[in-house]
DNA sequence: TATTCTTTTGGCG
DNA sequence: CGCCAAAAGAATA
């Protein structure tokens, strides 16, 4: 397992791989977890997630392997799907994926892997929803940036 | 199987 | 616009 840092706009993001494939994205810092030497196979990661930072339209797609249920994997699957600079309702996606809408925000919630996994494109129906758990303070300050950031928001 | 959870939704004041 | 209750599905024990 390899772990690393990387500056983005919004604070130090955090990126566990195992065996060149992304286990998990994290925006906490995780005190005593020390940072493993980058490899070559790390150094693609890393370009690819700055590149998103900068250029918002280029969606990394990069080798994931979340670990949740089947249900869950499928819903990410779908969000995976959402273009850049575009969002989708709980509602909407839940009857593509022929469920219910806080169904897919359970799953969203469970997401390990933000960013790739364009969790902050799902949006309520109301206003902008939550964000990792939280429907105010920090973490919705992160989804609101990455979602103006894409053209979204104003 | 029962319990608890959810980044919702729609309606009403 | 803000508050409330309902409701569907899935995770967890």
């Amino acid at each position: 397992m390899v772990q690393f840092s990387i500056e983005t706009p919004v604070g130090e993001l955090w990126v566990t791989c195992v065996d060149a494939q992304v286990v998990s994205v994290d925006f906490a810092k995780v005190d005593g977890v020390p940072v493993s030497p980058v490899t070559q196979r790390e150094s693609g990661i890393i370009a690819e997630l700055m590149f998103y930072f900068q250029n918002a339209q280029h969606q990394p797609e990069l080798p994931v392997s979340p670990a949740g249920t089947e249900f869950q994997q499928r819903v990410w699957r779908a969000l995976s799907r959402i273009p850049a600079g575009s969002v989708e309702t709980y509602g909407s996606l839940a009857q593509k994926l022929k469920t219910s809408a806080r169904a897919v925000g359970n799953a969203c919630r469970a997401n390990p892997i933000p960013v790739l996994i364009p969790c902050h494109r799902v949006v309520s129906a109301h206003g902008l929803g939550g964000y990792m758990g939280q429907t105010e303070g920090k973490e919705m300050q992160i989804k609101q940036w990455l979602l103006r950031h894409e053209g979204v928001l104003q």
